[in-house]
DNA sequence: AAGCTCGGCAACCGCGGGGCG
DNA sequence: ACGCCCCGCGGTTGCCGAGCT
């Protein structure tokens, strides 16, 4: 099936938005909100589709935006999250306050892209990022937070429950499932999978007799700052339930402990 | 001063995912 | 289970102003 360009119909504007039309949409949104973007141009009286109007007021008149040039800080923390997201634009401004995706893309692409060695730049383009599964949790699980993963700060992790499941951080969940099986969604989620260093699997995770039990301290950093995987299933399962660790808050792990690290040559790749 | 080139940025396009009937 | 609808995302386009010749 074709689907409909977006301003198919006729009559609907397209291009740069006059004041007037800024107005409108301002006060609309002010008024009611934006339950429903499509039917909200009719509503509003505005001759544009409803895709324009949700970009336009994303991007551009969000009262928390913030407008003006990049700080030097803001920079780095764009290069340093797109060392760990790739593309992933809206996961990047996420993280940085009052900035949009589309602000940052074209940051990126004006400015930071060209800062970096040629190699990384066409790596870059091709860089294989975490792709946001972000499960919903069921009535019987939690999500568990970056505050609560930071603080489990565990020795061991059981990747029975932790490793297969938090392959990719956007989906974790320890508690249901205690068997082996791969199921065809892991196996996405392992071609995403942190590429550690070979001792890593070697030592532990591939280990035949004992393939369940990882050593944390088989990941290290260049500036040998000890660090604790944050996944063990055995204290969560003493916790509760269950929990489901979603997309975000595994990326605010990485870049929390990217941060500290502050080497992107020993950050896992994705 | 006029024409040209280039960079920056706003906006558009098309795809994919999730919700819902 | 399937199809439709809507939303959000990332890639791309095109306009516009600044700088250069």
């Amino acid at each position: 099936m074709v689907r409909a360009p977006c301003c198919e119909k006729m009559g609907l504007k397209k291009g740069p938005w006059a004041p007037e039309e800024d107005q409108i949409l301002i006060s609309y949104i002010q008024q009611h909100g934006h339950g429903n973007w499509r039917a909200l141009p009719k509503q509003a009286g505005l001759l544009r589709c409803g895709k324009s109007c949700r970009l336009r007021w994303i991007n551009y008149l969000r009262p928390d935006i913030k407008r003006g040039n990049f700080t030097a800080e803001e920079e780095e923390s764009i290069i340093k999250l797109h060392e760990i997201l790739g593309n992933r634009w809206s996961a990047i401004a996420a993280k940085l306050q009052g900035r949009t995706d589309n602000e940052i893309k074209n940051v990126w692409h004006t400015h930071l892209k060209k800062r970096l060695p040629k190699t990384d730049q066409s790596n870059s383009s091709t860089k294989r990022a975490i792709k946001p599964k972000i499960k919903r949790s069921d009535s019987n699980t939690s999500i568990i937070t970056q505050s609560e993963v930071a603080s489990l700060n565990f020795r061991e992790m059981d990747t029975t429950s932790a490793c297969t499941t938090s392959s990719d951080f956007s989906s974790v969940t320890v508690g249901e499932s205690k068997n082996n099986s791969i199921k065809s969604e892991d196996i996405e989620s392992l071609e995403t999978m942190p590429v550690i260093d070979e001792s890593f699997w070697s030592e532990a995770a591939m280990d035949d007799e004992n393939p369940t039990t990882v050593s944390s301290e088989s990941m290290t950093f260049s500036n040998e700052m000890p660090l604790q995987y944050p996944f063990n299933s055995e204290e969560i399962f003493q916790q509760g339930q269950g929990y489901n660790a979603n997309f975000d808050d595994g990326m605010d792990f990485w870049y929390d402990i990217f941060t500290r690290t502050g080497d992107s040559a020993e950050l896992p790749e994705f």
